[in-house]
DNA sequence: TTGACGCATGCCCATATGGGTATATGTTTG
DNA sequence: CAAACATATACCCATATGGGCATGCGTCAA
């Protein structure tokens, strides 16, 4: 078996710089294919396939404008890798280790005036 | 030109689901790789494998137990990932749109004094 | 209508992948 | 010391990649 598809979810689409580049390109509003080929330095083709990729994926969405084609960034699909990679936070960033001195000593003062001390965590919108 | 090496940086060791999941079981402290060849039901030699890559890209560190080689994870380089996909944040949290919307009226109460009483259309909610 | 323009596709190819299987290396036990 | 155990490597291989280049197709201009 070889590598995933590049096209299997935002993690793997995302995996390029180039596309990484298109996608930054266009969080400033819509852009042509041609707009992207000039500020990337690509040839058009391989600007159309990242295209292609990004937006079999959903992070980008087309429409079109005469014998052009508007790319606009769809951010979506990076939810999920936000979400995955946002387990993680806590190692690099300190600011956690002093919520959790903080969580953990709530707990503890909790634990010891009673035994029922549950906090609900509040889901966030769903979609 | 292949596609980068899955060793060129975080996004592309990340982008393979079971390097994932390797990180995901480390989260909970050191493992030894006959404990992940277990959990992920993979055999012993691709989970080597895989480990081998998360290192080099600097996602793990090992330690040496006797004949075991226990894992570590090591967020760090996720660092760049988590900052490069922040910023698309906000094109999918409903409350950048709250943010937006003090700062659009913050920016109406300037405009005000300018006499410039134009109600844009508002675009119905995309997704 | 013809031609220029803007983009998408098709092909060719060198390359690394990730799983499978066998084996080398280092460690602990008897 | 030999045997068992824990990992790392070496190969083999089917597969998709991403860039280069040529071309097909729809749209606008003369």
């Amino acid at each position: 078996m070889a590598r995933a598809a590049t096209t299997t979810d935002a993690f793997n689409a995302v995996a390029e710089p180039r596309r990484r580049e298109i996608l930054d390109a266009l969080a400033g509003g819509e852009l042509a294919v041609g707009d992207l080929t000039e500020l990337l330095g690509l040839a058009q083709p391989q600007v159309s396939k990242h295209l292609r990729v990004l937006r079999e994926v959903g992070l980008v969405d087309v429409r079109d404008d005469g014998r052009r084609r508007l790319y606009r960034v769809n951010g979506a699909p990076l939810r999920a890798v936000h979400a995955w990679v946002a387990q993680y936070e806590r190692l690099w960033n300190e600011r956690f280790d002093l919520v959790d001195d903080v969580l953990d000593e709530l707990t503890h003062a909790a634990a010891e005036s009673a035994a029922e001390a549950e906090t609900e965590a509040e889901t966030g919108r769903g979609d």
